[in-house]
DNA sequence: AATGAATGAGAGTTCATTCAT
DNA sequence: AATGAATGAACTCTCATTCAT
């Protein structure tokens, strides 16, 4: 998976030119940049609370020192992994979303298949997501609301098409939060195999509508 | 809320004799709760990772070097503690379900509310839930499978019964990890008001419920 | 309190002609002079051991690579730092003196009142002072030296018009000793008013004058 | 010079067998008496900024850790250095006072001497006194304090006596922070001979006392 | 069985200095 | 001459664990 659209915007010169300035700032963004892949994928294999400076400089190939000119703490870069990464799933979703059949069932499978897919693309997400609520609290907050808005749009987004079995917004919020939790307890039980990281049996997204549309969709 | 219940087997002597040796061993006995009971509080108060040995043997009022006595290292410790706790869920969702009206669907209710309750009435357990899978695992990981476990039988049980609407094992299978799932989440997202712990709104389990009804059971 | 008199010899140019070099020498010793100031800006607020290259060269608005254009080290420039600043004291003092009645004691009143003027009116140089005999020795020790010699050049003025009770040179140097040691205690000891600093109470002096006469002047 | 009497006050056992419990205090106190011995000749060596706790514990020949079983915090120790050796000045001084001759001169001729012999036989004291002000703030302030009163003490004896010329207690204030300040810098100016500390030349006793008489004792 | 002093690896962070641009 | 990213040694402090008592 590419990380490098989720990272903050660099100041590249808009001019063409390949001056000595633009060099530089190229140079900078790369190094930023590579401290966040390192991050990530320190994360990934140690979890969080592994995921010293001392490895994620050296995994970057940088002096440690070198990590304070682009975060301003170990917590600082901890907190901008998962909302990072968490725009890349809702833009991976969302395109997913875009090219399904016109049906609200079809556009529900295409998420639910999109998230799995991403993270069998990216294995060390699963440690990001189970342990970035404790570990990252305040970049799995604003992950989670990400998820959740980008999730009650969708429904927001049924209903106005007179999709849903439900209209009550206190239960459409409550099966919001069904779905969401669903998603993630789903690939935590099935996308492991052996330690190694996989899709899931085809029967589980089937099962998973199944239930979903008997309860939710028309 | 006890913990008592949860320690781990101890060696009582069964025989009523109060000789110096059964002295001794309860004695033993208690020391080991009170670092248990230590422990709880202070993952409670501190979290997971802020319950450093010391902090334990000091509630305990121990002296540091007593705790490997009776555990093998701190993570031996905190790898025991969910899954004691997992019980004592385990045995207060059990009591509501045997008191509850003989169908399906009061069974479910009482479930998910004797989760909330148990909840309420020991707010420490969020900290430990939420951080248990990542700080420790193994607990975790047994505590994840005695209430996987605990809540497959609930659903064979229905079954056998005849009151589900699906029969295929794998969507059973899929159902169940769905409904441990939105539990969990549910509570997250509606038992905080505040920074404090409090039971959910009715129309949680409500909503709840008619979802699941309406996919589930019959 | 002007400084830029204090600063070391800049080869400035004496012809007026305007040429390109001499432009280029002006603007090279104007970052000479905006260092400087930074540095004396920033140790009197953060004091010395905060006066870190970054701090001032970000006060003198250069970049931190800068600084080793126009310094050796950082400890270069916090040793001309004093030096500079007590050749501006030495002065004020002399005017003072060379305005004053002429006698021995209005001589001594006019230079224990021109310390204490000198320092109520650049309160951040109570922090040079008090810290500069530690972080930056050398410079200290140029410092104590120039004061000393200057007082010691004084009592010599004194002895030479036979204004002096005593006329041993150790006495004399064992009481010059005595009356700088006096100005720099009693400043502060009766400056500082609530972190403030302002002129000691008008006793101060007075008690001063009254023991030094006693002692030393005829 | 002997620094245990001015250690923190052990709990010493009363009785005077030399059980098990006696011992390991007495290790124990052993253990802080060489931590506290090893700050004080470090902070002599390299000054209080190099007085490094790394250094420290190296000199003292325990682990880095073991500092913290002792002290909250490196500041933590530097802060008690000062005060603990300035109660050793004021026993010495006073016991020197005490055997002086009943005379005011003759007990401020015994201050000023005994102050130059206890920094004879502690040279490392000298860094402590100049740099404690700026680097251990709090200790210094109490070192200070306890030095300002113990002399403002001995002044009031003397008036009481009426061994004084001035009765003003403003003039008496001024007058005491004069022979304060003196004392300190009369030793910075004569104790130090080619880096090495030796006692001043006696001229500089008399003509202090021939200075202070003339002003100050009748 | 209980103690708690001692250990030392490892953590996050700072900052004077260098040097390619 | 000016830049500022990169460096890495040095810092203070924590804490699970050991072991002599």
């Amino acid at each position: 998976m590419d990380i490098p659209d989720s990272l903050p915007a660099s100041n590249r010169d808009v001019d063409g030119g390949p001056s000595r300035r633009l060099k530089r700032a190229e140079k900078v963004e790369a190094t930023r940049a590579r401290l966040f892949e390192a991050a990530i994928a320190t994360v990934g294999e140690y979890g969080y609370a592994g995921a010293s400076v001392a490895r994620v400089t050296e995994h970057a190939g940088v002096a440690s020192g070198t990590f304070y000119n682009y975060f301003e703490s170990r917590q600082d870069l901890l907190d901008q992994l998962l909302p990072a990464i968490s725009r890349q799933l809702h833009l991976h979703v969302r395109e997913r979303v875009l090219t399904a059949e016109d049906s609200a069932t079809a556009r529900e499978r295409a998420r639910i298949s999109a998230f799995f897919e991403f993270l069998g693309d990216a294995p060390h997400l699963f440690k990001m997501l189970s342990e970035g609520r404790v570990q990252a609290p305040e970049g799995f907050h604003r992950h989670l609301q990400q998820q959740t808005e980008s999730y009650r749009r969708a429904m927001r987004y049924e209903l106005e098409r007179g999709n849903l079995r439900v209209t009550d917004p206190d239960e459409i919020e409550v099966a919001t939060q069904m779905l969401l939790a669903s998603r993630e307890y789903l690939s935590e039980r099935f996308c492991f195999v052996d330690g190694r990281v996989t899709r899931p049996p085809d029967f589980v997204v089937d099962a998973y509508m199944k239930f979903v549309s008997a309860a939710l969709f028309k």
